[in-house]
RNA sequence: CGCGGAGUGGAGCAGUUUGGUAGCUCGUCGGGCUCAUAACCCGAAGGUCGUUGGUUCAAAUCCAUCCUCCGCAA
């Protein structure tokens, strides 16, 4: 820690704006090297069946620091109360509104926002899993200044990372919320001095990562291996990617692809249990699943979902579908 | 009171409708066969059937209660 930084920590008033987990890294990198006046998350929502309320992860954070959070159901009408702080800088994480222009307007500093892609590439709110569903050879972090429509505003410094063959949304994500701390902490002072850069997006290289749906979560057996495999992956941890099977649906959380191809079977069709798993075919080869969870029930190794056939014979010929 | 599924040896399940000796596929342990194996053969250990109460000669099974887990919908 050298001085410039301790001067720095005195003058600059942060409001943190930011609701999920993969915000939680990055308002504890400022916590420990700024003033962080309040923070900004989503109100508490009844979550699951019991309808529990729950505290967004930042929430906690906050709390645990000892932190004034505010929680506006509407942003739009309720954006004075942030004003009330005086920010001399907001920076924003996965917050889940948008920002209305009287606050992207007052901070001395501006509007700055951690986005998990590189942008242009994945605007929007699911970049992460998108970016494994899509293929992507890397992603990476954009801080960014923030305009009035969703993450198009001017890009101040990006990090990359690749996409490993074997990473999933949530392993994916956990590389993400780091660099995205160190690649924001690491830009903070050129902002503050101004010497950080503007950089427009290129619009014609735009493309979006909206929320996943529940049709994202249909595996498609009409696909390639590749698409079928990198859906399970893109969705694992969460949601889950998942297929019928007998009518009831089955969550894929597992699975590798195999050499074999079985030309005389229908898309989706077990083609044979393996020791690990259940092969089941694609368009252009075989996926074997080894995690699955069927609805009810908890995950568990495929094996042990054939385990629990009484007569195993049974399942070939059948066909998972959506 | 949003809809629904489920709690049975370490895992996944059957058995519950029609109460009457705890079962299946695996795993584990021991032994055998084999150059060898995720193969095969023989044997063993391991369960107060989620809780509490009720009905009954008798409850995993019927009734009530509570707890827990999960899928969907929001």
């Amino acid at each position: 820690m050298d001085i410039s930084k301790l001067n720095v920590k005195k003058e600059v008033r942060i409001v943190f704006m930011g609701t999920p987990e993969f915000a939680v890294p990055v308002l504890q990198g400022l916590i420990d090297h700024y003033n962080v006046r309040a923070v900004v998350t989503q109100p508490n929502k009844p979550v699951g069946r019991d309808g529990k309320m729950l505290e967004p992860p930042i929430k906690k954070l906050a709390d645990k620091n000892m932190i004034i959070v505010l929680q506006p159901n509407k942003l739009k009408e309720e954006w004075q109360n942030i004003i009330e702080f005086h920010p001399t800088l907001i920076v924003t994480c996965a917050y889940g509104q948008i920002l209305p222009r009287e606050l992207l307007v007052y901070p001395e500093y501006g509007c700055i926002n951690v986005h998990a892609s590189l942008l242009p590439k994945l605007r929007g709110g699911a970049p992460i899993h998108h970016a494994i569903i899509d293929g992507h050879k890397k992603t990476g972090i954009t801080i960014m200044h923030m305009n009035p429509k969703m993450d198009q505003g001017d890009m101040i410094a990006q990090a990359e990372i690749p996409i490993d063959d074997q990473d999933t949304a949530s392993t994916l994500h956990n590389k993400l919320q780091i660099l995205g701390r160190d690649l924001l902490l690491e830009v903070l002072p050129s902002i503050l001095d101004g010497t950080a850069p503007r950089i427009k997006q290129d619009e014609k290289e735009a493309t979006y990562g909206f929320n996943i749906t529940r049709a994202d979560e249909k595996l498609d057996f009409s696909k390639t291996v590749r698409h079928v495999y990198n859906r399970v992956r893109g969705l694992n941890s969460w949601p889950g990617a998942y297929a019928r099977l007998d009518g009831k649906i089955i969550k894929v959380w597992e699975c590798y692809m195999t050499d074999e191809t079985y030309p005389n079977l229908v898309d989706g069709q077990i083609t044979k249990l393996y020791p690990d798993g259940i092969g089941v075919k694609v368009s252009n080869g075989e996926i074997v699943f080894t995690v699955v969870q069927p609805e009810g029930k908890n995950k568990m190794k495929a094996i042990d979902f054939i385990n629990g056939f009484q007569n195993k014979d049974s399942l070939m010929g059948k066909v998972f579908n959506t």
